[in-house]
DNA sequence: AAGAGGCCCTGATAGC
DNA sequence: TGCTATCAGGGCCTCT
């Protein structure tokens, strides 16, 4: 589920709907996650509030009112649901159809005093949540990831000097979350297909105008999947339990045999793999 | 330097 | 119906 467009989708429905809220506790189900979730998480929490809400790469990182914040990776299947307590229970109003409300998995919960609750549902387990020292988290988390697609940081000088004397595919080049923050495995072939280059190209013999075409077709497609509210393939949901629809406009992630859809292609997408990561892309014209 | 492979997990689907 | 095998959107790690 969860690249780019996904996590910010979550990130201003949070923002809306958590920022100013106090924290009343936090029940912990299951905390084998990536990293073990600790118990003290709690302690901690408990009687915060909740200052801003943002996303650095696939991190989404929730601010309090003290000197820590919050890191949440949503992993492979992490998802995080916002529901509001009615009468005792906790029910849809406007924030959740209760019916789509997952049972399993549902590892962490976070009360808020305001009758909302925050659930962390992730049925494969490889999301995790932190809590760092604001200092060390930017120091060490924003070190380790190269820029955001959509910051001016990532610039033909930047891409060009990250690529000086390398050889590797271009698709692994995408994925590489330390050269850029946010692509995973269906947003990089969705924005290779739009840059008509094959995945498996070596990126020595990328051109000027390649270059700047990949910056520009990344924010594009990127911005686009954040319009349709991101892409929901198995799991990912918003907040509220309603699917993204951005997976109506994938040209090739999954298509495979299907007819390429550029108009006045007659090429037919192919798969293929890379790294053991699914890659799809019209061998005709993208080369 | 680049790439392959393994590992952390559960669940959906395909094939028998 | 029920078994088993394969695959899945992420990100670590080690080995060659």
């Amino acid at each position: 589920m969860p690249e780019l467009p996904e996590v910010e989708i979550l990130k201003r429905s949070l923002k809306k709907k958590i920022k100013f809220c106090k924290v009343a506790k936090i029940k912990i189900h299951n905390a084998n996650l990536r990293y073990k979730v600790p118990q003290l998480i709690n302690q901690n929490l408990k009687n915060h509030t909740v200052l801003n809400v943002s996303r650095i790469s696939k991190y989404l990182i929730i601010d309090f009112n003290f000197s820590k914040k919050l890191l949440i990776h949503l992993g492979m299947t992490g998802t995080v649901h916002l529901v509001k307590k009615n009468n005792k229970k906790y029910t849809n109003a406007s924030f959740y159809h209760s019916s789509s409300l997952p049972k399993k998995h549902n590892h962490i919960e976070i009360y808020f005093k305001n009758n909302i609750k925050m659930i962390y549902n992730d049925p494969r387990r490889f999301g995790y949540f932190k809590l760092f020292e604001k200092k060390y988290l930017l120091n060490n988390l924003i070190k380790n990831l190269g820029p955001d697609p959509f910051s001016s940081k990532f610039n033909y000088n930047y891409i060009k000097k990250f690529i000086q004397n390398k050889k590797i595919k271009i698709k692994i080049l995408l994925m590489n979350q330390k050269f850029l923050g946010g692509l995973g495995n269906i947003y990089a072939n969705e924005i290779l297909y739009n840059c008509k280059l094959k995945p498996t190209k070596s990126v020595n013999l990328l051109t000027k105008k390649n270059i700047q075409n990949l910056i520009y077709q990344s924010r594009n497609t990127l911005k686009k999947a954040i319009k349709f509210g991101g892409s929901s393939i198995r799991d990912f949901k918003k907040t509220d339990g309603t699917s993204g629809n951005y997976q109506h406009n994938f040209n090739v992630y999954g298509k495979n045999n299907t007819n390429c859809p550029r108009y006045s292609c007659t090429g037919s997408i192919k798969k293929i793999l890379i790294s053991k990561r699914s890659s799809f892309y019209c061998p005709k014209c993208q080369t």
